[in-house]
DNA sequence: GTCTATACACCGATAGAC
DNA sequence: GTCTATCGGTGTATAGAC
């Protein structure tokens, strides 16, 4: 194999292990798994990282700093607050719809991270991530539907946020994309009512 | 040890692995781990069981079946739909935070049992339950308040499941009460606003 | 730096004495 | 039926040749 810069095979590591444990779970993320998928031998990756928590620290780092917006409010004219969130919810089903093996990694390892104490600040940091990500939608939807927020919008956002995890967990257990909208439908309309009009 | 019968061994490997998947996460779940609790040797387990993975089926099979009324209405005379859903969804925030372990577990076991075609029916049914469960809730809170559903209570049922799951993510992550308080107020909202007064 | 080969612990499962 | 002892396999991690 050809010299790479360590922190090369560090981040195809990453980017290995993040294929694996969505595809096959994190209980199947094996160090063994994880070089086969990034074609390299087992040496190498611990020439890379010390242990196989290192990695996955690192993995969970990794994707919590790129997670993207996730509800993303649609901005159609003429919508009110109720609308804007209620597509918002329903653009994020359609990205769970998109990739469920990448959102259940996300839980995996949430979970992963909650069952060891020096590894729950990770999950409080993806957790934190979320919150802001949320933030920023609720901002510019109240924005767009000319509404203010009712409590500080960080208190809105947990709420958003618990939401869709709720709307996460029960789409993947049972695929129903009725129930799943219904879900959405219900939770844009808790929302809506945290705000008043401007 | 004495002899008991295989079908005493098998619940009482059950409930040591309930103990065990609670305490430590399902990845700590091994066969060694499980015979420890529960006082007996790797060969009884063999004896009352195949495999692990048919010890796995029969504790998630277990404690769906035990799975009790969660969100349980607290009803006092006067209070209208909105604040019945209110209480009940802090008795569960309550029973959470009595018992965090437990409600890691099931949703460990959930994600477990998402991870392979043969047991997704598993997950399924564990939220079936749910969901029954939830519409005995909705029918006792809907008929102490004069209200109706204005959706089936099936589907506001997936609903509240959902805001419960939410809830739950939330509190295990932050352990923040106030949040959690304010996502129960928000879903509480929310399901009131799918009924009509009768 | 990268490889093959291997150490060593622990896994699920079983053999065979009692 | 229940035990101790052990098998074969796989896990993480490392040694040592190149």
């Amino acid at each position: 194999m050809a010299r790479i810069p360590a922190s090369e095979r560090r981040s195809a590591l990453v980017e290995a292990a993040l294929r694996v444990v969505s595809r096959r779970g994190i209980a199947q993320a094996t160090t063994r798994a994880i070089v086969a998928e990034a074609g390299m031998s087992l040496a190498s990756f611990h020439y890379a990282f010390d242990s196989r928590d290192e990695l996955i620290d690192e993995l969970i780092a990794t994707v919590v700093a790129r997670e993207q917006q996730a509800v993303i409010p649609d901005l159609v004219p003429g919508q009110d607050l109720r609308q804007i969130l209620e597509s918002g919810l329903l653009r994020y089903l359609e990205h769970l719809k998109a990739d469920p093996d990448h959102e259940q990694a996300m839980l995996e390892l949430t979970q992963y991270a909650l069952r060891s104490p020096e590894r729950h600040p990770l999950a409080v940091a993806q957790y934190r991530r979320y919150a802001e990500l949320a933030v920023h939608s609720l901002e510019i939807a109240a924005e767009a539907a000319a509404a203010t927020w009712r409590a500080p919008v960080e208190e809105v956002a947990h709420v958003l946020v618990a939401f869709t995890d709720g709307l996460t967990l029960t789409w993947l257990v049972d695929r129903d994309d009725a129930a799943a909208r219904a879900v959405a439908r219900a939770a844009a309309d808790a929302l809506a009512r945290m705000a008043d009009d401007r």
